[in-house]
DNA sequence: ACAAAAGTGTTGACTATACACCCATGG
DNA sequence: CCATGGGTGTATAGTCAACACTTTTGT
């Protein structure tokens, strides 16, 4: 089977999602490699169907590579620079052409269509790492979470989509308190604090931060959390959506 | 002639342009009139050729309209829903059809090529308005700018586009500092007052006005501008650029 | 001298940051 | 009762908006 009918897409326009997860103290981007001769990381991304919304296709993309509905995503960037194409890896297509089109994943059409220049909207998206089981498609050889500090070199403009993506984060996490969808239902303040200090790759002061999120009138706190270690037990949160 | 040549360009891409002036103590807005059996009002728009950048072909857009070049402009969001397509002004296009393609303005392939769905990016600009002497393409009937607070109903998703697109400077014009751009060389700090005050609508005290803009270091004092008015002269500033 | 508007200084409220202290928990 | 980390209170500095006052200009 044909990994896709390239005559239900909009030429020449692609979207690519920064994924975002949190854990281990860091912030981390999905990301995944696809094995030619050599094996390259990109980003998962996909094209447009022409009776659909450039929100809804985000949407489906982000649903086959996370199995998640409903995920926060936002538009931040579109990147259409001409020399946007790599040509490394567009050789590389080339050497395993052949094999690929014997494989059924790919025909010629797919090539030549994917072959052209692409304009290509950037999605990122916020995702709680624990619900994910990332989805490999045919091409993928693996997916995976990758510190985003760091990322392993990407194909095309990719890395610089993180880049982009990670400044806008910045600029949303607390104006739009958007930083939550990062975490799970519930959690204590003190996982709070180190997913803005991962985000902002800087420390904030305990009292102060708990002050400042306390403020925003958005969370309300749960019964508390033992942990089993010497030390008080922390209150455990919940976001409140309304 | 015919208007344009569909072949060089990417399909169901384009790029529409919120131009901003000032003028009066009035936020402005660039837009023309379209005139079929019905009369329309459009952003100025177009579309990307297949070796130019996205950003290169927003400049070359601008440059058509306005006549300047090195315009500051920056792309704000992309529009994307199926549904953009205005079926009142294709139903009219298609009335109007006949005589402009015996007129050789537009041709079927043309005609075609305009009658699907497309993606826009949106970009705003900002341009000293007195640089400006708006440029009609063969389609327009007049070009000229209006308060964006009294915009006349635009074609399709225009009017939601202008919305964002003032959203975007607001949000940029402090921190950026990109709000000179709509000012001549010089200008009383009254002026960056008047226009702050029409971007946001809302009024500033003056002297902290003063206080704040002066902090940026931003500004360099020039001479006193003597009006002939009977009060002190203010003086005249110019924005550094480095 | 006066009206109009520009420029500057001072105050008080609010906010953000730093410092300090007490409390719960399990060993 | 001690070490550890959680929760809260207070003082200080820095920022922002309101008020007051002085200066310059042409009539």
């Amino acid at each position: 089977m044909k990994l896709f009918d390239e005559q239900a897409f909009i030429h020449q326009l692609s979207i690519d999602c920064v994924i975002f997860g949190y854990k281990d103290l860091e912030l981390k981007v999905l990301a995944s490699q696809i094995n030619m001769s050599r094996s390259f990381w990109t980003l998962p991304g996909g094209f447009i169907k022409h009776e659909e919304g450039i929100d809804g296709a985000a949407k489906r993309i982000l649903e086959e590579r996370t199995g998640l509905k409903d995920i926060y995503l936002e538009q931040y960037r579109v990147f259409g620079e001409p020399d946007r194409v790599n040509r490394e890896v567009f050789e590389e297509l080339a050497e395993v052409r052949d094999e690929w089109v014997a494989k059924g994943i790919l025909d010629d059409a797919n090539i030549g269509w994917l072959g052209k220049r692409f304009v290509s909207i950037g999605y990122y998206a916020l995702v709680d790492i624990n619900k994910v089981s990332p989805q490999k498609t045919e091409l993928d050889d693996s997916v995976d979470w990758y510190n985003v500090k760091e990322l392993p070199t990407l194909i095309m403009d990719h890395n610089e989509m993180v880049g982009y993506a990670l400044e806008a984060l910045r600029q949303n996490l607390d104006q739009k308190l958007i930083g939550f969808n990062l975490l799970p239902e519930t959690f204590t303040m003190r996982e709070v604090q180190e997913l803005y200090e991962a985000v902002y790759d800087r420390p904030f002061a305990r009292n102060n931060f708990q002050k400042k999120i306390l403020d925003l009138n958005v969370l309300e706190r749960l019964e508390k959390k033992f942990t089993g270690a010497q030390n008080k037990a922390p209150y455990l949160y919940r976001f409140r959506r309304e």
